[in-house]
DNA sequence: TAGTATTTGTACGTATGTATA
DNA sequence: TTATACATACGTACAAATACT
């Protein structure tokens, strides 16, 4: 007992390193495609074998905060940690959470909104085709019985189109993480609904009348219209999908 | 060329299995303390060397999503990934974001007047205590010249403790969230200002007065004094706190 | 208290795949 | 095309930790 060889609950090696390799990224100031020492280097480093190292290495690189590369000028470089790796904990958070769609769009309701009105004067006119196209997308898949998840991915897509001109990170983020939630519900509920139709019909009208909206550069009416959307969006999918929300949302690392 | 081993871009093995013991916890609805699969058995089943398994259970457990144990009856169990995980995920991301504090308050703004008013009527006369005591405790670290972050961690404790009675996972989530941010903010502007003085009686107000209209279970009351509260509280911290936002937000595993 | 079985954690050596030059 | 540098994968042996007797 009383054995202080590394430190009072001998932490794994392969953990040690990885906080040392944080370390240096922090202090040092490393930025994203900086070079990291490579395998055979941090192994006579630290003196431990080949496993030891890759262990650390895997665990950073599931953080996001390294990518490793095979070849020549291959090894660890710093990486950029990207939304996909935060909203992929998240979801492992929520997988255990008793989560329902009210809840939700509980939060969708104040973030769509929000970000909608932060889009006002921000959308080029490019911005604007794109948002036709959305909406025109939606209207031709609305007549095909079978493209469920095509039809959400569109109607999300018009959502997500707004919140990447979105100048605050945050709010973007939230806006990708609920829609991405809400595209995935889809599957889950594969019966074909005739509801559905009058959903898609109802999601066109307001999907045109928001673009009306930001072309004309009214605020107030951007948020009145997106908080009508959302209420409807909300009623209509919490009778579709209500209570199966629970589970599935373990990410699946999509690509 | 055209082998086709295992996918068009050879995947690693590691991951392949990362992803299959996931489906395995979404489909057989395993529950955290769940035993998996040991090593060995592992091993066999995919054919594979034992760094490889290792490799994959490593990511499981960075991802929260499983613990490891030695010894007899040890081996690899589901575990509930906490908050933290998540948390740190989305600051690791955020890091390399341009958020400022205006920015941080625009999301604050609508989650905590929202959980606000999810509390309404969920608030027994121990939580009455509790946020009594925390006002208090306010009201007496505000005297002293030193206790910044004890006097910081105090008022957002008020807040925390409205989140924990809110039964939405997702703000809840996003408070604590928003939150901790907030704290840490504090120790990069060490220098004392004398608008903080003013800044701690106008939360102490607040929360006086908001802490009245909960005992009233008055709603709309509670939605316009957090609203009212959370404006004046930006104005004071983006004074104070405003451009140093963007640094040391790569969390460093608090315990 | 000690011993033993079980299972992870670590070390080492080797072979294979893959991308750069 | 060939050589090179590196990650990726395999297999074995041993150390360390824990539960049970």
């Amino acid at each position: 007992m009383h054995e202080l060889k590394r430190s009072p609950f001998r932490r794994k090696l392969s953990d040690h390193i990885v906080e040392d390799i944080k370390r240096w990224i922090v202090v040092q100031g490393l930025k994203p495609g900086d070079r990291l020492p490579k395998e055979r280097e941090l192994i006579e480093l630290y003196g431990c074998a080949k496993g030891t190292v890759r262990e650390a290495l895997k665990a950073l690189e599931v953080e996001g905060l390294v990518t490793m590369r095979t070849g020549p000028t291959g090894g660890a470089y710093v990486a950029e940690p990207g939304a996909n790796q935060a909203a992929r904990a998240l979801r492992n958070y929520l997988h255990f959470q008793k989560l329902d769609g009210h809840q939700i769009y509980e939060l969708r309701k104040l973030v769509e909104v929000e970000v909608a009105a932060a889009a006002v004067g921000r959308l080029t006119e490019a911005h604007f085709r794109e948002l036709e196209a959305s909406i025109e997308l939606c209207d031709h898949i609305g007549y095909e019985r079978d493209g469920q998840r095509e039809l959400r991915i569109a109607e999300l897509n018009f959502h997500n189109l707004l919140a990447d001109v979105c100048p605050n990170p945050l709010l973007q983020f939230m806006v990708h993480f609920i829609n991405d939630l809400l595209r995935d519900l889809v599957d889950l509920k594969k019966t074909y609904r005739p509801g559905r139709i009058q959903f898609g019909e109802d999601n066109r009208y307001y999907h045109r009348r928001l673009l009306e909206a930001f072309r004309a550069e009214d605020e107030s009416a951007v948020r009145r219209l997106m908080h009508e959307h959302m209420c409807n969006s909300e009623h209509h999918t919490t009778a579709l999908e209500a209570e199966v929300t629970q589970s599935f949302l373990l990410g699946f690392d999509e690509e």
